[in-house]
DNA sequence: ATGGCCGCCCCAGGCGGA
C-alpha cells in the first residue's frame, strides 16, 4: 500500500504531471492540496480514466483538497471539514476510510494548513487554532487504535535541519516556535512523522519556491509531511521524495511525498 | 547586486502563496 501527498498548486495547471505521475508511480492513495478549482472544475474524467475513484473539497480560486483511490480500493466515510469550527469555510480537508485487496482499512486524510503570514495578521491566530483542532481531531482518531495517515501540506518546518538556510525563516508563520510547537503537539498524541522516522539525514526537502532561483540553489524546506497512528507506523516500510518532479516544465512548487506500509 | 515567480480572477493588477 503506497500513499502519496501531493501539493499541486493548481490542479489544472498540473493535470499533465498528475497523470504522468499516476502511471509511473501506481500510488494506492493520493493526497492534493490547493486545487484552486470548485468541485465541479476538477478534472473528475482525466483522474477517473487513469484508474481513480475521486473525493474532492473545492473551493473557488483557493485551497481545494482531495483524496484519489486506485481501484480496486474503495473510499467510504467520506469527512469533507474539519470538525472544531462551524465558521470555518476554507477547503482545508478531507478524510476517508479506503479498503479492500484483503488488508485492513486505513483512515487517510488530505489536509492543507492555512500559511499563516503575515504572523501580525488573523491569518497567523488562525493557523494555530487550525493546528489546535488537527490535534484534538487527531487525538480522537488515535484513540480508533486503528491504522491512520494524516498527509498534506502542514506548512509547518519541524527542525532546523529541515530548511536549506533556517535563518531565513526566522520569523516566517512556517518556523516560528509556537508554530513548531503545535507541530510538535501534534506527534505527541502519538503520531510518527514517516520521512523523518525512515531517514535522519538533513537535506530532505518538499518544497522550492518559485523566486529567486531557489530549485536550482537547492534552497527547500520540508513541509509537506505524512503523520501515522501507532498502527499504521508498526506498517512503515519506506519513505521517499519524489524530488524529480520539481525539475519538469511547469512544475508545482511542492514534490510529492510517499509512504509505503506494509499490507496486513 | 540580497532579487529573481506563479496562478487565480467578472483580463488586469492585486491578492495569496511560502
Amino acid at each position: 500500500m503506497r500513499i502519496t501527498t501531493w501539493n499541486v498548486n493548481s490542479i489544472k495547471q498540473r493535470l499533465p504531471h498528475l497523470l504522468g505521475f499516476l502511471e509511473e508511480a501506481k500510488p494506492d492513495v493520493v493526497c492534493l492540496q490547493e486545487l484552486k478549482c470548485q468541485d465541479e472544475g476538477f478534472p473528475r474524467a482525466e483522474v477517473e480514466g487513469a484508474g481513480y475513484a475521486v473525493e474532492t473539497l473545492g473551493q473557488k480560486a483557493y485551497n481545494g483538497v482531495a483524496l484519489l483511490v486506485r481501484a480496486p480500493l474503495t473510499a467510504s466515510e467520506i469527512r469533507r471539514g474539519l470538525p472544531g469550527d462551524g465558521e470555518d469555510v476554507q477547503a482545508r480537508y478531507i478524510e476517508a476510510v479506503v479498503s479492500g485487496e484483503g488488508s485492513p482499512p486505513i483512515r487517510v486524510a488530505s489536509i492543507y494548513l492555512p500559511n499563516g503570514n503575515p504572523v501580525d495578521s488573523p491569518k497567523y491566530p488562525y493557523k494555530l487554532a487550525f493546528l489546535e483542532r488537527l490535534r484534538l481531531h487527531a487525538r480522537d482518531l488515535a484513540r480508533l487504535e486503528v491504522p491512520v495517515v494524516l498527509a498534506g501540506d502542514y506548512n509547518v518546518i519541524p527542525q532546523a535541519e529541515d530548511a536549506a538556510d533556517p535563518e531565513a525563516w526566522r520569523h516566517d508563520a512556517l518556523f516560528l516556535p509556537a508554530s513548531r510547537a503545535a507541530f510538535r503537539a501534534l506527534l505527541a498524541e502519538g503520531y510518527t512523522d514517516a520521512v523523518r522516522a525512515c531517514d535522519p539525514r538533513d537535506g530532505l526537502y518538499t518544497f522550492w519556491d518559485y523566486q529567486a532561483g531557489c530549485w536550482q540553489r537547492n534552497q527547500g524546506i520540508r513541509i509537506d509531511h505524512l503523520l501515522l497512528s501507532p498502527q499504521a507506523a508498526d506498517r512503515l516500510v519506506s519513505a521517499s521524495v519524489q524530488k524529480h518532479l520539481r525539475g519538469l516544465d511547469k512544475p508545482s512548487d511542492h514534490v510529492p511525498v510517499t509512504v509505503r506500509l506494509s499490507d496486513g
